[in-house]
DNA sequence: TGGAAAACATGACGAGCAGCATGTAAGTTC
DNA sequence: GAACTTACATGCTGCTCGTCATGTTTTCCA
């Protein structure tokens, strides 16, 4: 029990407000962009529906809210495990799990589900662009600081070529298509990334 | 003007069936999975909801139809351009961009749309995962056609890259990422694979 | 040619939705 | 501690949805 016998008021605001983004997120996750309802995130952040109302005047404002949210989140977890990699070839292979990682979590699955219903909705879709965009770019440039002996035009190629890997392995997750075969294009994939980074770094042109 | 005189039963029943299943995949490319009513599709078939109360049972039961309609043309689309491929170097960069072609087309759209509902609708998943592995075999199978000099497993492991790496992607396209890097890191993997290729050719292990 | 059956249309029903108006409690300010 | 503001709750309204019951048209068959 969290007795909140005296809460000022910026606490109260930031705490519901938190609480209705992060059940907007576990919505998603759990019962997907078309069943997400705003009775559903008020039942699952214990507020009534006026307060979703007093804190975003439509549910648009509430998904670019979220949208924001998660984008931090995924920020946040990505720069700690990026932050401790060891550089070189076996820093490649490390950055490729990582990258894996951060994208095939749950945080990721909700960000696919605001991605797909944003392609019809240009309203959640200019939320969406910029934030996505910027996490991007952030992500990169913690990267390539790994791969420093990388041409940056190189490292940046392995980069997206990896994101956009991850990302289709991830739908494919989604569907629950064989582990075991993901797993092994994942392995396959890091051979190839370090058999490139050596040939770069050895032979430059 | 088409004009529809004498129709058999069985001419007006697959009329207004594949009507009712075009519509639909168009309605899930326009207005994504979660506007996709059945009164859209009717209006766009021209169709009553009587009509598509006679042929599908519940609203399921048209999208698990639809499921399987999108795929056979999907098929039928990549078998097609699939057929006349060179083979050797060459052929696999051309397999590249035809892989790249048919999953970044329309009726991927619609295959992306249903597969991220699937995933939290049993019902729908059930439906889509048989039909969609038997195309990915089915494509697999002419893929391996082509570079019959590689040792098939490792024609199998670039494939599954290759189909990955492109629905991820489809869904950068989808979001409307910048399309010259779509375009470079495509030429990338090309260049990655086509080595890989020859790599495997020349020095088998 | 008439009647059965299939194909389709029309209208209605209950449920769930987003948004709003109004009421109440908690914190702030003086 | 009383007026005031902010934070939240409750209940309603209009709308759209999927489904169903019933009527109408078209084809088939004897």
């Amino acid at each position: 029990m969290t007795e909140t016998a005296h809460r000022t008021q910026a606490q109260r605001r930031e705490q519901t407000r938190t609480a209705l983004l992060d059940a907007t997120i576990d919505c998603l996750v759990e019962v997907g962009y078309a069943r997400t309802s705003v009775q559903e995130i008020c039942a699952r952040a214990r507020v009534s529906k006026g307060a979703v109302q007093h804190h975003f005047t439509a549910k648009a404002e509430l998904m670019a809210a979220a949208v924001e949210h998660l984008t931090t989140k995924l920020r946040r977890q990505l720069a700690a495990s990026l932050a401790e990699l060891p550089s070189g070839g076996s820093g490649v292979a490390a950055a490729i799990d990582l990258l894996w990682a951060g994208y095939s979590g749950t945080l990721s699955t909700a960000v696919t589900e605001l991605w797909v219903a944003a392609r019809t909705d240009p309203e959640l879709r200019a939320a969406i662009r910029p934030v996505d965009r910027a996490l991007g770019r952030a992500t990169l440039e913690q990267v390539t600081q790994v791969a420093g002996e990388l041409p940056p035009e190189r490292a940046e190629m392995l980069f997206w070529l990896t994101v956009n890997l991850t990302r289709g392995l991830a739908l494919d997750a989604e569907l629950g298509g064989d582990p075991a075969r993901r797993r092994q294009l994942l392995e396959e994939w890091k051979r190839i990334a370090v058999l490139l980074y050596q040939d770069a770094t050895t032979a430059p042109s």
